[in-house]
DNA sequence: CTGAAAGCGCTTACAG
DNA sequence: CTGAAAGCGCTTACAG
């Protein structure tokens, strides 16, 4: 069998593909009647209208890119991003939206050759990005190239906001986290970020030394790069200090507190007893750790749909759009319940 | 700057469409010079030819869907789809196709509809399709829709094959694993399995079943799902049985075998001294876990590489084929060490 | 409400 | 080697 056009089923029903076309997508211009038997003999078909010629004649892709760029070896580590995703897929697939993936190493290069690609070829209407950088190449880069972009993790722009994007109250994060261990009796505390180049880490790092500035608590910031093995190094650093150790660590993401917590275990101190252990991430390693870690809850998931659901009105209105998400919440394991 | 078409590149050098076109395809028909103008002029101008244009007259989308149906608790927390993920993506972007990834629960219907679109819209050239199941209607819904895909992790159909896809040596790695813990003094072991409704589970608990009847073991078989609660519950069940309790636990992926884990700690059994434990997926929680756990390395990657490829031959040149997956490894760690 | 026609931007026989 | 033209399968003003 032949595939099936929009002629052909105009000719069977005899009338217009115009009509064909109105009936299909809802559009003014036909009876009920005709649109009834239009749809009816569509489904009757099994048949959808071609996708690329209905991109071509509408000029619109009808997807949507997200460049995952991640170290090979964080891969499928990271919950975080496979709950991110999930959430921006729901969204996209609701409003009718194709998710076209592409995974890169570290390299910006290809981050960027990518949106070049993706923009010259018109392959997908618009861009969700994600980990801010300071002095960000991307938002110009995909401003000149005319693609719509939101960024997950942006910096506050003002009123109206230089861009769409979902923010985050890393202030209040950390508020949290200083505030537990403050409540813990802890006053000499150590910050083990991720790099700061991301904007996010910086606002964690100064919202930390602010919150515990308040409270007269000592913080020994320490940056690394999110791997494992970082929060192996940074533990085994921090704890061969000769001033006096500090008796609580918090990690930038899970895989560091994992990192850490081995370190412990290989120095032979116990945590939560003699160290405890926070992290800026909440993931099955952090319950299934032992102890188990202490961990800031932060919805991966409900933050893919906010910021699946900007583009989608940023595409459909061109409103450019700011919005917060929601907090976070700290969930209290053993590594601090001491 | 209105968009450049190749109508303009060939006005711009004084040429017809039809030239560009040979020459951005590498296409006889045009001398090297011209090719090499036309090349120069594309890059100069940042220029690529539109993705639906080329989708349309080709009728070609350019791109391969896969359908991640997981249980969004368990999403993120398996590694190995993520890195399998990532194999594909790899040779698919170096083929020039895009992926296409589409994100539903444990909803056949969904899968299913998400096929049929994908086939209607022609929105995707072919797809990838993972784990087999038993009387799986997937290989003739695609058929039935005309859409090429590949079966990562396919029955073995016999010469030739009667789809394309990816077979594993489960009863090789099944043996693997019944080897280690036999040479490590075990008797009486139990196997938690996945499904039995996906075929590799079927063959896995065949493969452990005879291998372990070669040697006189003993296997006590539990169905259970992946989640990390059916592993603990799974644990707690076979050691309340009234009979000579098992010295060995084999799970079927790295989630169950660390709330098995879980529930040794629980009991108060210790492992590896009283009851060992063995993965049938290597991943972070194995290594981290306190015993570190024994896995069977399965390289996600390479496997991902491996199906994309068989996919992208498909396309190209029609050839139906099965390749076999490169062996597992077994890493040895704390958790079989008694 | 309906039909004939142009247009979206490529590719590809076909004639020169 | 090059050019004019048809075709891919839709959408969308425009006339009726």
């Amino acid at each position: 069998m032949a595939k099936e056009t929009i002629a052909g089923l105009a000719k069977r029903l005899g009338i217009s593909k115009a009509s064909v076309s109105y009936a299909l997508n809802g559009q003014p211009g036909v009876s009920e009647v005709t649109r009834r038997r239009v749809l009816d003999l569509a489904e009757e078909l099994d048949w959808y209208p071609s996708a690329s010629a209905r991109a071509l004649s509408r000029s619109r892709a009808g997807a949507v890119g997200v460049v995952l760029s991640a170290d090979p070896l964080l891969i499928g580590t990271e919950p975080y991003s496979m709950a991110l995703l999930a959430g921006i897929e729901t969204v996209l697939a609701e409003g009718d939206m194709a998710l076209m993936l592409r995974m890169v190493g570290r390299d910006p290069a290809q981050e960027r050759a990518t949106y070049e690609r993706w923009a010259g070829e018109r392959k997908v209407d618009g861009v969700l990005v994600f980990d801010h950088l300071l002095d960000d190449p991307r938002p110009a880069l995909l401003d000149r190239l005319g693609m719509p972009f939101v960024l997950h993790g942006a910096p506050e722009t003002g009123v109206p906001p230089a861009f769409s994007g979902t923010t985050t109250d890393h202030a209040a994060d950390a508020a949290t986290i200083v505030e537990h261990l403050h409540d813990a009796g802890h006053r000499r505390i150590a910050h083990v970020s991720g790099p700061h180049r991301f904007v996010h880490e910086e606002e964690r790092v100064r919202g930390v030394r602010e919150r515990a500035a308040a409270h007269g608590m000592v913080v020994v910031q320490y940056e690394a790069d999110y791997a494992l093995l970082a929060g192996h190094d940074a533990v085994m650093t921090l704890l061969r200090a000769r001033e006096e150790p500090v008796t609580a660590v918090v990690f930038g993401n899970d895989l560091m507190a994992m990192g850490g917590l081995l370190a412990l275990r290989g120095l032979g101190v116990r945590c939560p007893d003699d160290v405890a252990i926070v992290s800026w991430d909440d993931s099955l390693h952090c319950r299934l750790a032992s102890p188990s870690v202490t961990a800031l809850s932060r919805n991966p998931g409900t933050q893919g749909r906010v910021a699946a659901g900007l583009l989608l009105a940023l595409l459909d209105t061109g409103l450019v759009q700011a919005e917060s998400m929601p907090h976070s919440e700290l969930v209290v394991r053993s590594s601090t319940a001491g």
